[in-house]
DNA sequence: CGGTTCGTTGAGGCCCATCAATCTATGTGG
DNA sequence: CCACATAGATTGATGGGCCTCAACGAACCG
């Protein structure tokens, strides 16, 4: 068995190289889990694996039997209608589960899909069923991971049936600069890979009008852009904007996170 | 202790007025619980009672330390911008989970609202994780009922950033039709107390354009209203319209629901 | 019967989509 | 090292879907 204790402090914040690939990602992070839990849990997932850029991890529709964790890169779910217009119900950066819909349904009705070069591991839905059954401290993860997407998922109905544009855009820059942990004062700064149309699909907009808003709040000062790196010189005005609350995404740095027990 | 088996024949449908409230409730299809853990989670409830249209059962930001199942009526989570803009995230039905977010935290970052008058029952937060943690059919519960709300929540995504109005309220026609179990052949009829303006919260519309779209869909021959009944004389069509497919609904009729091992 | 809620209708306007072109950066093969 | 291809960002012109504001009708109710 892997001992966790050990290795710990020193890959704290280079998992992807780590034997330890689950160090901060959700699940580890979720308070709920004793050390032998986190071995536990730790024990079932495979191998690391780096993936390509848009590369999908599972297709809109398909059967899959493993939840894909995303360890390095970033990745998202998408959905289409029936014209072919995309909507990604989920943008996934390090730590977050892809699917976590397969640990009870054998079709996911999304797909998941890298966006940039990714490093995911894969914990198969038997093992990860076994353990919630064993290890209660696991079960309540799961169920606390669900919830905490359910309610990003929330945010996101909020913005799509009701903020502007302007206020889509920098709800959304300001969720991913907390959910990043990317915050220092009130200046954030973190690599964002998605292109305009990405954004796009995550707004419901089009990528032209995406354009045209980022530029209005670069205009303002609000966001820098350059070379995929998204600066966010005033933090606390770019809230305003988007009527932020950083409280709903339940973040559980790894400073705070506590061993259960 | 309750005996499950002896009242279950008889109340199956009039489910508001039994000492089970919980029989036909989303958590008590899930198709993982045994008789004991029905028992278990039927015994852990309050008595329902009986709650007024348009009251609170939490308001937007409150702290709550107990999960309202709706056993009978309608009502709705809601959420609202800084400006007062509302959106809806969510329909309630009987069989519904008001707040499973409270489950696993103290502050819902949306409100619970009933829209009719409503039977409601609780059950503690303590309670339930107590349960989650004892029993593994009820801890799986859980996590799949957080499940099946974050594919509802995901389709709602789609449709609130992709789809047209009429695309929209067709959509939404349909999911009722199907999560209340109205379908009867290529006709359905069932009971919708919602407002012109509640279904524009949940469209993320206005109502004046929610009035109008709906004409366009009675003009069309897709939908009747009369007296607070909806009928849909096309459910096919109307699908084809809203680019519905049902199975992400995981729906388990009654007839369908089976106990674990 | 007056008040209130809800549905309906009309006029006007804006936000964002659509379509299309141009520009820039990056990479690739000869 | 340059010609070329490709992806992504940017800009402009135009239009439409939906919003806004406002009024009126219909149903219900004390």
């Amino acid at each position: 068995m892997i001992d966790v204790q050990q290795a710990e402090g020193s890959s704290a914040h280079s998992s992807q190289r780590s034997a330890l690939p689950l160090v901060n990602t959700r699940l580890w992070n979720s308070g709920f889990l004793s050390r032998e839990e986190q071995n536990a849990l730790q024990n079932a997932v495979s191998p690391a694996r780096s993936v390509g850029p848009n590369i999908d991890l599972v297709r809109e529709g398909d059967r899959t039997d493993s939840l894909f964790i995303v360890i390095k890169g970033w990745a998202c779910r998408y959905t289409t209608t029936k014209d072919g217009a995309r909507q990604l119900p989920a943008l996934l950066v390090p730590g977050d589960v892809g699917n976590l819909d397969s640990l009870m349904f054998d079709r996911l009705d999304y797909g998941v899909r890298t966006l940039t070069q990714a490093t995911i591991v894969a914990l198969p839905r038997d093992r990860a069923l076994a353990l919630a059954a064993q290890y209660p401290g696991i079960g309540r993860t799961f169920t606390w991971a669900a919830l905490v997407e359910n309610t990003i998922l929330s945010k996101w109905a909020l913005s799509l049936g009701r903020r502007s544009a302007r206020e889509r855009l920098a709800h959304l820059l300001c969720e991913l600069s907390v959910r990043l942990n990317a915050g220092d004062g009130n200046e954030s700064s973190f690599a964002c890979p998605l292109t305009q149309e990405q954004l796009a699909d995550a707004l419901g907009l089009t990528s032209v009008h995406v354009n045209r808003t980022m530029q209005q709040l670069r205009n303002d000062g609000m966001v820098e852009t350059e070379n995929r790196t998204m600066t966010l010189p005033d933090v606390a005005g770019l809230r305003r904007i988007g009527g932020f609350d950083p409280d709903y995404l339940h973040i559980k740095s790894p400073a705070q996170t506590q061993l259960a027990e």
